[in-house]
RNA sequence: GGUUUCGUGGCCGAGUGGCUAGGCAGCGGUCUGCAAAACCGUCCACAGCGGUUCGACUCCGCUCGAAACCUCCA
């Protein structure tokens, strides 16, 4: 299929057709989550919406290289125990090794990555394993002129650097502003322009995580990791990198400016920002003691929740939002999401499962909305217009809209028993196969782990159920149903018979 | 204060210079022993004030309000 992606690159603040620079490859990187706690909600928007962008990609045929890290390194805790960094902090209140910390909250992340169904990343590097790296990175900094030792640490020249490239470039900020506006901290006694940001900190006696190298015993500057593990494994230029819009500056910016000096080059040609998460039309998030783990949505176990929501409906919920949207989360926000993402599995469960409706070359499917006679079936429409979405930047919101026109057709065909062509059916389940697992990675967890054994069974009671029926014997008709609906088994008596699933 | 972004109906959320978003909830019907589901119909919008235009929710300006970033944060 002949496609014009369109994104929109937070660099030039516009919509982009995407070109990557050597096709069919693509090269994605995405700042991952830094592993000393449990997985929250705020961690599921970029890595749902960084999937979609994977699954996207690879299903147009690009051979996507995607690469995110894990921090286990740790960034400056710059309020207290100055120097010390977030692992190293929660390990000693812990009593356990830094990479102790490290394993068991990268564990609790993937595990909660694979329950909403996010696809692992090609490389997932870890910033630990990569300090040569860094370091060396550090020295060709220094050795380009643009940063300086102080002390065993050392530091980006953000004014010498503003001379001839544009620090700020990213996120449409002015170095003379960031100078007014830039807090005073005592660390930065040792820098020469408050701006500039360390590159290598020497370590303080007391800190854990430490390495050696040229300056110091100490630890990289956090916009280090991410220059030098794209780098090493996209090459000095790659297509695509994303991140949390709260990264934009000084992360990001700082990125650029280090591969920049290092390499002579923007390291990425696109950047994405994926938007927050909002609780009460607050941002969520760990400092603000607001947020709501992954573990809490799913068990229902936290004092916002009035109920558990399954991974599902988490994801289902974050793609009903553009990723460049805020999301505010809310109890009755996610029931809509749950009560939606069930009607749509209940559609496609129809759709595979029932006996064929009546299927005729002259299709009674019309599209509601316009009276005029289509050069090809509604049904492509909708199929063309799902792709327009995804094409138009991402936009899963739209391409949901187009599902739900897909079950409306799905349910007057079996319900009203209206004609369809054979050639119109199978494209209902291309369009689903396509869009609702692949892309949109739905899964559905209705009918999970339903057994050959199951499926005889309710066979048998409800043939049963159907005489005492027969009989006028509601009693015992509604017995049975009231007594399977305890098992979570929702019977449903409809004109062609009785249906069941398990809920 | 600066930077960036946003203000859509009861809730969540797309989009567009003139033509239906979609989901959830509500209301009225159809179907049904009842229930559920589904189907049909229906109500509720584009923060405010100006301007551009034949026409603006959509473009421009101002006002009001909100958020993020500027300090670790997805």
């Amino acid at each position: 299929m002949e496609s014009r992606l369109l994104l929109y690159n937070t660099l030039s603040r516009n919509k982009e057709l995407f070109e990557p620079l050597n096709p069919p490859f693509a090269g994605m990187y995405v700042c991952g989550p830094t592993v000393y706690g449990d997985p929250h909600l705020g961690h599921a928007r970029p890595a749902i919406t960084f999937d979609l962008v994977f699954r996207y990609l690879q299903h147009l045929g690009y051979k996507v290289r995607y690469v995110r890290n894990i921090t286990d390194v740790g960034h400056l805790e710059a309020d207290l125990d100055e120097g010390e960094d977030k692992i190293a902090k929660k390990a000693r209140l812990e009593q356990v090794e830094p990479m102790e910390i490290a394993q068991y909250y990268a564990d609790r992340y993937f595990l909660y990555m694979d329950a909403l169904n996010v696809k692992r990343p090609s490389i997932e590097p870890r910033a630990s394993g990569h300090i040569i790296e860094q370091i060396s990175l550090v020295q060709q900094i220094l050795d380009a002129g643009y940063a300086y030792e102080v002390n065993g640490s050392v530091y980006f020249d953000i004014e010498k650097y503003s001379k001839t490239y544009q620090y700020g470039r990213l996120s449409g900020r002015v170095l003379d502003d960031l100078l007014t506006n830039t807090r005073n901290l005592e660390a930065q006694e040792e820098k020469h322009h408050p701006a500039d940001f360390a590159l290598w900190k020497k370590a303080q006696p007391e800190h854990i995580m430490r390495w050696p190298s040229p300056w110091s015993d100490g630890f990289p500057g956090w916009h280090l990791e991410c220059s030098a593990m794209s780098t090493r494994y996209l090459g000095l230029q790659f297509d695509i990198h994303g991140g949390g819009m709260d990264l934009l500056f000084p992360h990001h910016e700082s990125e650029i400016a280090q591969s920049q000096i290092a390499n002579r080059v923007t390291p990425a040609k696109y950047w994405m920002h994926n938007n927050m998460i909002t609780i009460n039309g607050q941002k969520m998030g760990k400092s603000l003691g607001n947020f709501i783990t992954l573990e809490e949505f799913f068990t229902g176990n936290h004092r916002e929740l009035l109920k558990a929501y399954s991974p599902m409906t988490i994801r289902f919920f974050m793609l009903q939002a553009h990723y460049r949207s805020t999301l505010d989360f809310s109890n009755e926000a996610l029931e809509a999401a749950e009560k939606g993402l069930k009607r749509l599995m209940t559609a496609y469960e129809i759709l595979i499962k029932s006996p064929s409706p009546q299927t005729d070359p002259r299709s009674a499917i019309r599209d509601p909305r316009s009276p005029i006679i289509h050069r090809q079936s509604p049904i492509a429409d909708l199929f063309d217009a799902c792709y327009a979405a995804m094409n138009d930047d991402f936009n899963s919101p739209m391409v949901i809209a187009s599902l739900f026109e897909a079950v409306h057709i799905i349910n007057s065909v079996y319900d009203k028993n209206e004609s369809i062509t054979v050639e119109e059916l199978d494209l209902l389940k291309k369009m689903f196969g396509i869009f609702v697992f692949d892309i949109l990675g739905l899964k559905n967890e209705q009918s999970s782990d339903q057994s050959v054994y199951l499926d005889g069974l309710m066979d048998l009671i409800l043939k049963i159920r159907q005489k005492s029926r027969e009989t006028k014997d509601w009693g015992t008709s509604d017995q049975i149903r009231d007594a399977l609906n305890k098992l979570h088994i929702v019977v449903k008596d409809g004109k062609e018979g009785t249906n069941w699933n398990v809920e």
